[in-house]
DNA sequence: ATGACGATTTACT
DNA sequence: GTAAATCGTCATA
């Protein structure tokens, strides 16, 4: 098991954490001591007040955005689509809107529960493993995680925290870079490099960055 | 007050 | 591949 991650782990900028996301594991601990987690394979970075894509944009504060202003290491939550929420690890300093989206996890713990909170939403009878946590709005279904999580602070709250593994860190050649996902608009920031993937790894979701020269794992 | 839309996911043709 | 589900947020009036 990792140690929890503290507060200057969140105090970069949003393309060194989301880099060094990769291969790290994000926990959920239930009340009753259950713990959900999974090895994060796939982050966004989002850029703060230049980035055309990110909520922060142009400066852009609201009651839905304030947890992006706060200081690093808050877990900021939107909702979206009417129905699926998303979380992001806030980062730089306070005051400065940085953050790095959750896309995807290799699940490590509580299976059986993710795999309910799953189901919940679903029609069929059967949820993967590769797919539990496959994609932002699914992962946070899997660990239910919603809108009370926005603003929790993961370096002391109970409920979440990062851990980083005792063992030896993803080597930087295991990490693809490609464009976001669902970026629309037109500027520079649509193609921009910002996803970050483990190379090869089954649970990351839609089209894999550099896949054609990855090998699997 | 109103209307368009979204850092998505699933089911269906 | 295409469309539906579903509602908070934001821009416009």
């Amino acid at each position: 098991m990792g140690r929890r991650a503290g507060r200057w782990y969140y105090s970069n900028d949003s393309v060194t954490l989301a880099q060094s996301l990769i291969g790290a594991v994000i926990v959920r601990m239930l009340e009753d001591g259950t713990r959900l987690s999974g090895r994060i394979v796939e982050t966004e970075a989002y850029f703060g007040m230049v980035d055309a894509a990110s909520h922060a944009y142009r400066g852009r504060r609201s009651q839905r955005n304030e947890s992006m202003y706060g200081p690093p290491g808050l877990l900021y939550v939107y909702f979206t689509y009417g129905m699926h929420y998303c979380a992001n690890i806030v980062c730089g300093e306070k005051d400065q809107p940085l953050a790095v989206l959750i896309r995807a996890l290799e699940p490590l713990e509580g299976l059986e529960t993710m795999r309910a909170n799953r189901l919940a939403a679903r029609k069929d009878r059967t949820v993967p493993d590769e797919d539990l946590c496959r994609g932002p709005g699914n992962l946070c279904r899997a660990l239910g995680i919603d809108r009370a999580f926005d603003g929790i602070d993961l370096v002391t709250d109970p409920r979440a925290c990062v851990e980083l593994s005792g063992r030896k860190p993803i080597e930087e050649g295991r990490i693809v870079a490609g464009p976001r996902v669902g970026i629309g608009g037109s500027s520079v920031w649509v193609g921009a490099p910002l996803r970050f993937c483990l190379a090869g790894s089954r649970f990351v979701s839609g089209r894999r960055p550099g896949a054609a020269r990855n090998g699997g794992v």
